[in-house]
DNA sequence: TTCTGCTATGACAACGTTGTCAGTGGGGGT
DNA sequence: ACCCCCACTGACAACGTTGTCATAGCAGAA
């Protein structure tokens, strides 16, 4: 491999004059310049960033640490959003898996720190509260989805609560007086918070959410969740009064109500409406019709919290809260104003 | 941050002498070694990695390229299966995402070498034809769900010939003997594979598969792909010699093929049997009756190329061909024997 | 002419680690 | 008693880069 001291020797000068070149340092004539960006090119020589490293003291890595990919694919958009702005700042990615396990979790934080790395992303696939142990990392962290019980980290997440009031509002708006709820896992916290907003656009409009028409439309500690939609959507559409729209805790929970208002020979929306959550193209956009949803903004998190990480890494000001991104409203055709 | 010396200084001891400790070399007396030990963790030390890979001139990190990860989000299982496998070798992965856009992808192939990667995996979203321009990059490196022109790559790919043959036997062994197929893209090179292996399957029940009823089931150029599966099977399904079954290029057709049973008064299996292909879970298992499909082993070929890597890494023989990964037949409840 | 100030360049050390080689000291064989 | 061998330890250099400082050369001012 191609050193410094290689394209030194080849062009007469001393290793410094090299590295001032490839660093774009101006005190450099312009004709020396030249001559060595030629052989540079010529020899294919790219500097070695680990010794870069070792002299300069810092990291051009960053660590991106995850729970679980598999359960919620779409949240993959997370690391396209870091990514996008690590490259901005010329930083690259190391990234780990931990698959929810301890002990895999300890063995990466070392990794990182091992790599020296300048900062570190902690992201979930749910939103939810952790427990960080990374007693062996020292770098800033950001923890995306994600916030930690103690405060001690900057964290990035969806505004599940405004995201609840845009579901319903969106349907009140169109005229629906009655709604049913088949919401996310219980256990998990968005679940709550789009609770409220729900109940505050139905506060807004003078009315309540009946609570004879809310299931949750999924069960079970994370790892181990079981559907139940289906189920819970033939009890709530069966139901004499029958509600003339549904509000779902996820896009999966949406098709599988679809699923039961077709198998009771209901039309969507004509009959029913239905609006989902999270906004995963390969339902959202697949399903005929095609699914009005509340998008769960994963890439624009991703970058959220790169921005932050950078901040933090140069030693500037960051909010002491967690940082809210917005859920959008997505309007497909699964909704429409009740008959 | 701690280094070597640190802990030699503190524990009156050389700094060879600690990097012997925490090298398990075994010419150390227990003795000392256990005194270091203890000091090593009471101060934190860990190894700092960029220095031993300047010393030691080889890395234990490499490199994983991506196309664009968005489309076909369980294609991120490729990543679960290669983190695995480097784990067992106590490497660390660096990852970057091209979009699709060279010039980025240069960057990174830079970006690589400049870490001096001890290798690569370039990974597709669909199984295709690349032209990799790593001229940047000298380590090893294996293509995933993807081939190299010019066959100068290692590679490793679903067997979509076998996966297609899978699907149209399982059908043929219930007694269906008039099926139809709404496909995947017919650019993609899983479209043919899969056909000829549809074709085969046909040929062993000394049947044929009646070209009136293919279909597309979505067209367009990768990044502008338009879903048509929806209006294929209505088409296929009012004609007057029905099929009893549909083959389907992946389980978002299969969702359009089943909302267009749906909407023509059809019940799955009952009147018509469907069998998808990839098994996104996120469908799949949502789905209402939950889907029958072939899978794209996304793990398995993470873990494969991986392996491949390692061996190419070491200098061991690796073979010639790209490996094939089996797509194994995952039964659910969307098909049945014909009436 | 001599001095000042500036541009352009280089010599050298250091970052943290490990490979090489040279000890040192104690136990066992003769 | 002597020597040899072996287990253990340490001094030193080197990996590739850049920060620090020194210096050479030259233009312009005095």
């Amino acid at each position: 491999m191609t050193t410094l001291k290689d394209v030194a020797k080849r062009g007469g000068v001393s290793a410094k004059t090299v590295s001032r070149v490839v660093n774009r340092d101006p005190m450099v004539s312009d004709e020396t310049r030249a001559a060595i960006l030629r052989l540079v090119d010529e020899l294919g020589y790219i500097p070695n960033d680990a010794a870069r490293q070792m002299r300069t003291q810092n990291s051009r890595t960053v660590g991106f640490l995850t729970d679980v990919i598999a359960t919620t694919p779409y949240s993959v958009d997370i690391v396209r959003g870091v990514q996008e702005e690590l490259r901005a700042e010329g930083r690259t990615m190391l990234i780990a898996n931990s698959g929810g396990m301890e002990e895999h979790e300890a063995e990466y934080w070392r990794m990182f720190r091992a790599q020296r790395a300048a900062g570190a992303l902690y992201a979930t696939m749910f939103h939810r509260a952790v427990d960080i142990n990374a007693v062996e990392f020292t770098s800033p962290v950001v923890l995306v989805n994600c916030f930690d019980r103690r405060h001690r980290f900057a964290a990035v997440l969806p505004d599940d609560f405004t995201g609840g009031y845009t579901q319903a509002k969106h349907l009140l708006d169109m005229g629906h007086r009655r709604i049913g709820l088949v919401s996310v896992n219980p256990i998990l916290r968005a679940e709550g918070l789009r609770r409220k907003g729900i109940d505050k656009a139905h506060g807004e409009a003078r009315l309540e959410l009946d609570d004879k028409l809310v299931r949750p439309g999924m069960v079970g500690n994370i790892g181990a969740e079981r559907l139940v939609a289906y189920e819970a959507a033939l009890e709530l559409l069966k139901g004499k009064k029958r509600p003339t729209a549904i509000i779902c805790g996820h896009d999966q929970i949406a098709l599988q109500v679809m699923s039961a208002a077709a198998e009771l020979g209901l039309r969507v929306p004509d009959d029913l409406s239905i609006i989902g959550y999270d906004d995963q193209h390969t339902i959202t956009e697949a399903l005929r019709p095609a699914l009005t949803t509340v998008a769960l903004p994963y890439y624009e998190m991703g970058r959220t919290a790169t921005l932050l990480l950078n901040d933090l890494i140069a030693g500037r000001e960051t909010p002491q809260q967690p940082v809210l991104v917005a859920c959008p409203l997505v309007i497909r055709q699964s909704c429409r104003p009740p008959k």
